[in-house]
Formats: C-alpha cells, structure tokens, sequence
DNA sequence: CATGAATGAGAATTCATTCAT
DNA sequence: AATGAATGAATTCTCATTCAT
C-alpha cells in the first residue's frame, strides 16, 4: 500500500537526522549556539528550513537531542561495562579512553560545556547527563578506590572528575589558541594516571 | 554656574555603572548572557533603557567590562604580590585564597565560563584574562615548583589550574543541584594543597 | 484484466472522499479552520497529506466542497418540494424540520457561520448558499405569507431568518457553555412558529 | 528627572494603542482576522511591525483587546443605566439604541461574529462579552417582561436576543451584497419594537 | 543625566503544496 | 491509490539600538 517502504522512510530520516545533527554540532561547536541560525544550519547541511522542523521541534529540541546523544555516545565509550570490580589496569584503561574520548570529541566538549552552563539548558537536563555518568560510574570507581586502600574514595572520585573536566575546559579553551601541545596533554595524562593507579610492582 | 561639582558627576557615574553591572552579573549569570535583553536589563536595574547605552557602548561591550573587571578583581586577590618567590606557606595560602574566591564570586565564574567558550567572545577576548592571569603568576608558580623540587614545573602548573578549573565547573555545575556539600568542597581544598605544598617539618 | 472494476474504484473514491470530509467538518468545526493544518486533518483521517491532495485539489476546495454538501442537504432536508403552495400545517413542518435540521447538524452550522464571515470565503461563495436557499424557499414562503393575509410578506420572511439565524448563533454560541437547555430550545421553536402560523379552529 | 513627563508618555501610548485598535479593527473586519499579517497592519497604520509588539503582546492580545473594548463601548451604549425598572418607553429606546449600534458599528460586529465562532478565541472569552452583556441587561429586561405580563419572560429575551443577533447576521452578511436596503431594516426594528413593546392608549 | 517610544533587521516557525517512489 | 520527505514563501515575533524631548 505504501510506495516506499516503511524500512526505506525509517532510513532516510535516520540519514536526514543524522546529517543535522552532525552539520549542527558543527556548526553550534565553531559559531556558538546563539550565533547560529536555522537559515545558516539549512544553508549548511543544503536543507530547506523548513525540513528542519521536519526533524526537531525547535532549534532548542536539535540543542538537547545533540546533548543527550553525544553524553550517550561518550557514556558508552567509558564505560567499561565490567559491572564487577576494576583492576589498576583497568583503571588505567578506563583514564586513558577517557581522555581520548575529550580529545576526539572535542566539538562535542565545546557544545556541551558552553551550552550546560546556561541556566535554561542546566534546567532542562536536570543534571542529566553528568548525573547520568556519574551514576553509572560512581559504584565502579568507588569500589576501586576503596580496595585500592584510597582514604577517601569519594574525594578522589571528585578530584579525578575535576582532573577530567577541568583538562576539557583546557582543551576547548586553549587549543585554538595552539597553545596546548599534544606532548604536554600526553603528560598531562600520564600525570593523572599516576595519581590514581598504583604502580604494578612485577607486571 | 555649574549646579553640581566635577566631582559630583563623576560619582553619580561612578555609582550608576556600578549599579548597571551589579546587576547585569547577576542577570546574565543567572538567565544567561543571549537569554538576557537589554529591556529586562534595564527594568531590574530600575533605569531606562536609553541610559544603559549613556554608559556602555553596546551590550558586548556591558559583556567585556564585566569579563574586564571581574578577571582584574580575581587577579588581585589572588596576587601576593610578592614580586619575588613564594615560600610554600604563601603557596599554600596562594591556593586557599583562590578556592575561596571561586567559592565567593561564583556568579562572575558562571559567567565567566560559560561566555568564555562562545567562539565570538573567546576570539574577542583573544586570550585575555586567562593569558593574563597566567602571565601574571606563570612565573611565580613556575619558579615556585622548580625550588620546591618539582620534576616538571609546566605540568604541575597545568595541573593546578585544571584543578581549579575543574573546581570552577563543579561548582557551577552541582551548585543549583544541591548536590556539592561545603564540606567536601572543604576536603578537596585540602586534597589539592597537599598535592603541591609540601608538609613543613618544623612549623 | 483489471483487478478492481470501474465500479468498485468509484466506491473507493466515494467512501474516501466522505471519510475526508467527515473528518475536515468535525475538525474546522472543533477547531477552526485556520487553525486546523492539512497535517492535523490527514493525521486525524489515517491517511497521508498526499491523498488529501488526491482528492481535493486545496485546502480551501475542501472547506468549499464542505460548505455545498452541507447546504445542499439542509436545503433538502427543509424543502418540502411542494412546487405549489404552501398550507399551514405545511409551514409548521417546515419550521420544525428547520430547527431540527440545526440542532442536528450544529457542526456544520459552526463551520458554516464562522466561515460565511470570512470575506474572501464570503466572496468565493459569492452569497451561494444563502442566495440558493432563499432563492429556492422565497417565492414559497412569499406566496404563504401573502396567502395567510400577513400584511408585509417580505418582513415576515426577513422576521423568520433572523429568528433561525439567530437561534443558530445562540446555540452555537452557548451550547458548548452548557446555557442553553434543550426545553429553552422547544419552547423557542413553539414560539416561533407561533408567530407565523395561525392556529387552525378546527383540527 | 525625565524629560517628558509620566503624563506625556501615557497620553502618547493611549493614542498608539487607539491608532493600532482603530486600524486593526478595520482590518480584521474587512479582511479577516487569519488574513490579515502583522505586516500588512503595520504597513496601514504607519508604524513598525516591532511597535505593534510595544503594545500588544502578540497578535492574538490585540484581538482579544478589540473585543473586551468594543463589547465594553457597546454594552455602554445599550445599558440606560436605570438601575430600576424600565417603561415601555424606555424598552423602545433600548430597542432602538441596539440597533443602532449594530448599524453603526458594523465592522465591530463582523469581526465579533466571526471571531466568536472561533473555539480557540471562545475558549479564551470563555462566553465574557455576551455573558457579560446578559448579566447586565438580563434583570432589567426580565422585570421589564415581566412587568409588562408576558407569560414567560425568558423566552421573551431569547426571542428578543435572537432577533438582534439575527439581525447583525444578515446585516454583516447581506450588506456587502447590497441586497439589504436600509427601509426593509426600518420595517424590521419596527416590527421587532411591535413585538415587544406594547402601544400606549393615549400618547 | 534620563526617558521610553520607535525602528528594522533578522530570527524562529508554520504549513499548504509538490513529487519521487 | 497512497506515502511522507522536502520545499519555501509567508508569518509571527525579538531585541539591540537610536533619538526626540
């Protein structure tokens, strides 16, 4: 009864939804979210504006669906999935993918953290994404902190949360600038590693 | 023939801009700087709309005096001033006063972050407070590690600011959430200082 | 080798067409019809936005092929198709089936009125309905009146629509607010046709 | 302290707000409500599209204002005010009074009939106008029915408010047609006033 | 110094309609 | 006959900024 299957429908917008977001990430990352119009997306992505709305309600509805799908993607891309308990090389693991994922994703760090802070969106998410990873994190790293013999497993999770993010914070900030040379990022890491993974004695 | 002194008008000024600013921090930080208009501005601050251009060129400009004098505020608690080294207790106390600082003026910090990532104000700023507040105390802490011992001065410096900056984020992030207990912050404070000041033998 | 005869094709594009149409009187008249989308309607239909177009060659055409239909089968319904003349007892029933007719079809009499008052549909319609109506029922009535001895015929008849029209306006008006109760209404109607019918002496 | 005074500014606004109703009246009664754009009202009243939003919230607002205010100036119209009973006299003044008003402000009427058969636009009113009309006159005019031995008062006012609004009906409807001669309106106000009004013995 | 009416460029959004399949 | 993705013109609305007073 129908011309073109449901399967093909379903596939071009999943392409269509993709290609927005993907020209909208983009975009919102280099111009800024408020400096951004729909006009300038459609231009972008060689859409109609009106096929836009096709796919999102609002340009806040494209905003939120790009937070929510790239906290999930990095979400995923971190968690381990070892729902028992983490070894010090996993740990080391999991620090490392980690700070690879900021450095891959960078556009999607610029968006995120410029956009989390406007109360709107903060209001919005609720918390969400970082509660999100926080909650899905939170009993892996403190177990791991704990059995290995940390004092103080939550503040360690803290100080190791503030490590992460204020690194992204740098990143965003500093790179376009070129200030921030790759070698002293790999330092950088290598810097955090040691603060929280113990040394192995005979690997 | 003059009704009121020189002096006089420029206080009326000076307490106008004040006032104008005050206020735009606090509606900027809290609503966000795109989401703030010049009329709302204008009506919590009690003025006309016409007056705010009587005193800044345009609401970027607003923007940047606020960014301007908050970074020049924050710098100068944060200086010892010590034009020379600085000994690990006023390391300790160089760390203490800026986490107390980021703990006061948590509104400027919201602002501050969230403008500093839009692509527009960053390339405005061109680098500015943070180049300058690093400018100002890269030497300081620079030389600090190295007397202290410290393999890798540059590093260790990137890593307090991440620290710190992470802190920042934290703050802004939990804060609204309620999720950041005083006492933890307390705890991290104390985590971070052990991490870069060395204990005293003999106090 | 036609798998569905001409005959059956018909069927298909009959029942379609009315399925649409019921569907576009319920919702203009529930919604109005500015506000009802071509997305709304075809939604609400189960069929595509594409069909509608298969049918109905605009939006309009639809809300025109509405308007027709309706007054086509009200008139049908109120004319009692006597070429002749018109008895009192004749009269009475075409007074009652009118009110009838309207508490029935209260739909289409919302569509119809708000509609009517529209001046580019008032144009389009060129004083269609209406006109037919009158046209079909005026030299009827005219010769009733003339024939029961009223003394101005014409001001009857304007007497007569006015008390139709506005019952229709009120019970549009007020149904939905639950005023006006279905006894008001027959008393209304005995009213009227009080007024226009003389009593018989001997029944 | 300002340079015009409170006075001034208010006496400016008052006009504007008179200027866009009195244009957007026009308008909307002659055009149609959902044809009529912000633009093409700016462009006739000789103002900004932006100043039309100084004064009205949004288009809706600004129809939503043409109602409340022109049902307000006619219900003063109608209303004699007599908080007590009403004479014959009196009822035939008020008859005629209403009619005028309708004859008069016809725009007014074309834009309230069509309108108020809109749901969106009855919802907001939520029956204000007409109710509001009804509550005011009703005591009135029902000690008046009564007084004068009408069997059922009631039924009297709804015949009576049906044949008012029957008459705005046509005249809104038929008039553009020209089909309406201003006599055959003469011999239905008289007819009307015949029925309601009974004749005095000795003038 | 101070006001707020007025502007207008541009932004977001809507939706009737087309068309390839 | 039927679908729904795609279009784009039109529309509503926002807001930084100007200016007469």
């Amino acid at each position: 009864m129908s011309p073109r299957s449901r399967e093909q429908f379903e596939e071009i917008r999943e392409n269509r939804r993709k290609q927005i977001m993907d020209t909208a990430l983009e975009l919102f990352a280099s111009e800024g979210y408020s400096h951004c119009s729909i006009a300038m997306l459609a231009g972008r992505a060689g859409i109609s504006k009106g096929l836009m709305y096709n796919y999102f309600e609002s340009k806040e509805a494209l905003l939120m669906a790009l937070i929510n799908d790239g906290s999930e993607d990095i979400l995923n891309l971190m968690d381990p999935n070892h729902d028992g308990v983490l070894s010090p090389d996993e740990a080391e693991h999991f620090i490392r993918t980690t700070f690879q994922t900021i450095r891959t994703n960078t556009k999607f760090w610029i968006l995120f953290l410029s956009v989390v802070l406007q109360p709107k969106v903060r209001e919005f998410l609720n918390g969400q994404p970082f509660r999100t990873i926080l909650e899905r994190l939170e009993p892996m790293l403190f177990s791991y902190f704990k059995a290995q013999g940390f004092e103080d497993p939550e503040l360690e999770m803290l100080t190791l949360s503030a490590l992460i993010e204020g690194f992204a914070m740098m990143l965003v900030y500093f790179h376009p600038h070129g200030i921030l040379p790759a070698a002293t990022m790999d330092k950088y890491e290598e810097r955090v590693i040691r603060m929280f993974v113990p040394k192995q004695k005979n690997p």
